[in-house]
RNA sequence: GCGCCCGUAGCUCAGCUGGAUAGAGCACGAGACUUCUAAUCUUGAGGCCGCAGGUUCGACUCCUGCCGGGCGCGCCA
């Protein structure tokens, strides 16, 4: 049990005691009460609202409830004083013993502490990345990438059971493109002559290896084939190539996936037909026209065709959406929708990590999922906006039509998963966000990636030197020998497991990277306490006591800052380059 | 025209799902330090939280309407 969580349970049972009293009315509702740190430390270590919430629901005013509960607090051994303030905050100081005690859980419970049950354990299938299989990974992907993977991790940290997907869009008209560009790729192999790559068609030099493993197993006799003879082995061969590739690129970032669905095969399996159908029994289906869109030019043509549509504007969509084109295949929605009506059957809730460039068909997929569970399956789709990369404050150039983008791989390759993986999750996903090669790697206080990094470099670093330093240091620490001051640096420490719960259950990775960069600030401003005064360093030559205690002190900052690097799926360093 | 996202210190951004006097870094002002505990430290100033209403004990946070910026808006993927 979390420290808040004991403090919420020390509050029930004052309540309770206080109906008991006659003091308060039975059954009153207790639903907004908190027990939370203050937002100003010198309002003491923690505060409740209690009073407040609960006073009119006690036909009561806050103060007079507050006088109440505040000595029912006040007699906890935990409690030092419990003091009514503003409006009718009851504002606690607990003794120090208590943050003693949580310094010590800590280190017990370590690489799990903060890990919680809140979750309960609840299925989430969280589906990111799923770019298409044409090309490497770029930037434009990593961002999501990282999200996505932080997010389930911190998730199953919260206590949900998480699974990792991807979803392969192989059956569109774009891996026909690729299946072309291969072909290309492949004569080139043969005949020994640079390919000319037309317009439309992916120029970019990956494809080569593709091209000369095609003409090794199928030697010439495609070159002069008409297309329908080798499309469909050249796609596949082609998007089992970039499938490959996207993985190893994935891996740069530590990220794995524990499911990869392919479009082709939930169209295969008649998925579609089954989700349609289902929608049909709802009435949710009809054979109908679109309304001209309103993006065309006045004088741009437009000829109503008759299609199959399903009714998304009942649940809150803009116009109702096709399932299928006018020559019969499904559309890209009409897949999808049969897709998250898969993942809902081994599901209880969904998470899709997409591109702001996909925000516009948002609704529509809400709606389906809406339609086809009857409401019952929570479905979140996270949109992440776009990176800007930067050197040295210039924006880099990409071209995307000579195909020289700049790929994750060369990203990672130039300053390391870490830095990347980081700096993904300095700003929340709804959020533009620059990325400057220069500025990322800066070793500065400017940087968080550097300055959270160096804060556990720097606990390693004393770790390492301590026996030499100081001799003669007890077995045991004492504890009792930290000053407030200090203690003050496991009152941060000790949020980290509500700021789990609070990152998880809004969904929102990057606070854990927030946290931390507050967590390192408070211990590089404790540790340069001991530059003006040598008695406040970590090591103290002539106090081996004193230097045992600090020691547990900053081993359980090492242990919070690791936990929450954990999440971010970044690697802690054990020293600075 | 419609939809989504954003609007917080000069700049870049947080703000713990409605709490108390709205925070941090940069930049700016003033001090300190000259270092093998290094990749600075302390401190100060800086705000109509885009605007106007509403909800309530209480609003940066929720609702409505405006203003400003970005993105998106055929049967593409």
């Amino acid at each position: 049990m979390t420290l808040y969580a004991r403090f919420a349970a020390h509050l029930d049972a004052a309540l309770d005691a206080l109906v008991l009293d006659g003091e308060l009315p039975a059954g009153v509702d207790r639903a907004g009460v908190a027990v939370e740190p203050p937002r100003d430390a010198s309002h003491g270590d923690l505060a409740t609202n209690a009073a407040m919430v609960l006073a009119k629901r006690a036909g009561t005013n806050p103060r007079a409830l507050a006088g109440l509960i505040g000595p029912k607090l006040e007699a906890l051994a935990e409690v030092q004083a419990a003091e009514i303030a503003g409006p009718g905050f009851i504002n606690l100081r607990l003794a120090p013993h208590v943050w003693r005690e949580e310094l010590g859980a800590i280190l017990t419970a370590g690489s799990d502490y903060g890990r919680s049950r809140a979750g309960h354990g609840v299925r989430v299938n969280v589906e990111y990345v799923s770019a298409n299989p044409t090309g490497p990974m770029h930037m434009g992907h990593c961002r999501g990438a990282v999200v996505g993977d932080a997010l389930a991790s911190l998730l199953e940290y919260a206590g949900h059971q998480v699974t990792r997907e991807y979803y392969v869009n192989d059956a569109g008209g774009q891996v026909d493109v690729l299946a072309r560009s291969a072909h290309l790729r492949y004569v080139e192999a043969l005949t020994g002559t640079e390919a000319v790559i037309p317009e439309g068609l992916y120029p970019g030099e990956y494809l080569k290896p593709v091209g000369a493993s095609l003409a090794a197993d199928y030697g010439d006799r495609f070159v002069d084939a008409p297309e329908s003879e080798w499309l469909v082995p050249f796609r596949q061969a082609a998007v089992a190539a970039m499938m490959a590739m996207i993985r190893t690129d994935l891996a740069l970032l530590g990220i794995h996936h524990d499911v990869f669905s392919s479009e082709a095969e939930v169209q295969a399996a008649g998925k579609p037909d089954a989700a349609v159908a289902a929608l049909a029994a709802k009435g949710l289906i009809y054979e109908g026209e679109l309304e001209r869109p309103k993006s065309l030019d006045p004088h741009d043509e437009w000829e109503p065709v008759t299609l199959t549509l399903f009714k998304s504007t009942q649940f809150g969509d803009d116009q109702d959406r096709p399932v299928k084109k006018s020559d019969g295949s499904w559309t890209y929605f009409g897949a999808d929708m049969a897709y998250h009506y898969q993942k809902a059957q081994a599901a209880d809730q969904l998470i899709d990590i997409w591109g702001a460039d996909h925000a516009g068909t948002v609704k529509r997929i809400k709606a389906a999922v809406a339609a086809l569970t009857d409401g019952a399956t929570p479905f979140d789709v996270k949109l992440v906006q776009m990176v800007q990369l930067l050197r040295g404050g210039e924006p880099v150039k990409m071209s995307k039509r000579s195909g020289n983008f700049v790929t994750l791989a060369d990203v990672v390759e130039e300053v390391g998963k870490d830095v990347v993986r980081f700096t993904m999750l300095t700003r929340k996903a709804e959020a533009q966000m620059d990325f400057d090669f220069a500025k990322v790697v800066e070793a500065s206080k400017d940087n968080p990636v550097f300055y959270v990094q160096y804060a556990h470099a720097r606990i390693r670093s004393m770790q390492r030197k301590a026996a030499a330093e100081v001799a003669d240091m007890p077995e045991r620490a004492d504890l009792s020998l930290l000053d407030a001051e200090e203690l003050e640096l496991i009152q941060l420490a000790a949020q980290f497991p509500r700021i789990v719960e609070a990152a998880a259950s809004a969904r929102e990775p990057h606070r854990i990277a927030f946290y931390l960069g507050d967590v390192a600030a408070a211990f590089h401003a404790q540790y340069n306490k001991g530059n003006d005064d040598p008695e406040k360093r970590f090591l103290v030559a002539h106090r081996p006591d004193l230097t045992r205690a600090r020691l547990e002190l900053a081993a359980a900052i090492g242990q919070i800052v690791r936990n929450g690097l954990g999440i971010m799926g970044v690697a802690a360093a054990e020293e600075m380059a």
